[in-house]
DNA sequence: TACATTTAAATGTCTGACAATTTCAGCGCA
DNA sequence: TGCGCTGAAATTGTCAGACATTTAAATGTA
């Protein structure tokens, strides 16, 4: 790990390189300290400064946490779920919105991967999920309830759907895909009548789920893909002419 | 964004928080400069080397990029697909190894998500996709080939797979899922006869796709799953033996 | 105009110092 | 002995200033 070749990069970047590989094989175990950073500092022959700028770049990624103190340091971090999932979110949420991808494309997506998991949902939904799924409907009932709000609800609902799937894996790369497209999603401006639309999808998907039939749970979420492709081109095709009302003139 | 409350946590983390969260939200755009360091540094009130640790952290999640000289400085960073891809491959890499998800969670994980594209990539598989496939299927048929080298032409395959689908957000997504699993399929010893039966598996799939045939990707996705189900439990079996051979006798 | 040189602005790095925090050992005291 | 207090030591967090390096624009020159 003491190698560092006089290349091009930063030093601080080719220190957290180096570092980054010792633990992604598995050479650092968690909770393991590394050297401290008057050590490292030495070891890789740069001043501390660098040193803790290549820190901060692990730490950014949860690879390492710090602590202050004697006996403190630098120590590797046990990757959480929750750590992780929160850093998926983000760079899905930033991909989607900084890569112009279309409603269509994240909407598929998002839909072919709930589909994914459906059966699974079927075989092991827990009591508990059914009824996070009852809540998330008769919230989205509410009248005044904002679209924001709404959104929120139906990101919870088809959470709860995800993790009926009960395996963790699948909650982490699907629960951030979900999520990421709230913003999009947001942009849809749910009228009485959709919102009417999506609750009667929503209690569809959860009575197939309850009942545990598979092809049931499919039908109502390839309805609920088409449905919300359908708002969402009407959203678009209304800001297209609001853009350019003279192109339609 | 010039908020600093003086909060727990470390400066450099706080302002590197600020500054995510004006690229997150949109306040800060795609190319966008940031003040330089020395600035930045004045506006927080902090000095020079605590705004570098925190620009250190963005760059360690691509959030900028930096350039040095005359009218260098730190820009916001579009998150290209690729980026993205590599902190996705890592995280889930990390998240399978330091969480002693078990074998058979991450395969039911990774056929799931593939399973819900093949009906994607039945539509839509283009020659390249399959030209892809049927070159990494005869590769896989060479005699003198490493586990290693067996598992990244797998990996290579089902990422045609996936990629057929024609969905950027689906590649990505699913692709990070696949290639993180690589290190667990690693541990799998391949015998002739399971490359063999995986060989056909994967030419059965191949043929599918060719001909559009969703039902039989499915059923072909569905029989790989349980084989190499199959092949994980009887090294863990085996590996379970030698570690404590006592038990057994 | 075309090319070489200078210059300025910015990041990258180093040195040294001090502040804040945390643990632990040793001390005093009952 | 046992307990609490205190201080030393180790370590990260922060600061100030300086110099090195890189890059592109500005300037000068043929």
């Amino acid at each position: 790990m003491k190698i560092d070749p006089a290349k091009k990069a930063d030093l601080s970047a080719q220190i957290a390189q180096a570092i980054r590989d010792a633990i992604v094989e598995g050479r650092m175990i968690v909770d393991e300290r590394l050297p401290s950073e008057a050590e490292l500092a030495e070891q890789f022959d740069v001043s501390r400064p660098t040193v803790r700028e290549a820190l901060k770049r692990l730490a950014a990624q949860s690879l390492i946490r710090t602590q202050r103190g004697a006996f403190g340091g630098a120590f590797v971090n046990r990757l959480s779920y929750e750590e992780a999932y929160g850093q998926h979110v983000t760079t899905s949420t930033l991909l989607l919105s900084m890569n112009a991808v279309s409603f269509e494309t994240a909407c598929e997506a998002r839909y072919a991967l709930e589909r994914a998991c459906a059966p699974l949902a079927c075989a092991r939904r827990s009591a508990d999920h059914l009824a996070t799924m009852r809540a998330e409907i008769h919230r989205q009932a509410q009248p005044g309830l904002s679209d924001e709000s709404f959104c929120a609800s139906d990101v919870a609902f088809h959470r709860a759907l995800v993790d009926a799937a009960a395996n963790p894996v699948l909650s982490y790369q699907l629960a951030g895909a979900v999520e990421a497209m709230q913003p999009l999603m947001n942009m849809i401006t749910f009228t009485a009548r959709s919102r009417e639309t999506i609750e009667s999808l929503h209690t569809r998907i959860a009575d197939a789920l309850a009942a545990q039939d598979e092809d049931a749970a499919d039908t109502a979420l390839h309805e609920l893909e088409a449905y919300t492709l359908t708002l969402g081109r009407d959203v678009m095709a209304a800001r297209a002419r609001k853009s350019a009302p003279s192109s339609s003139v």
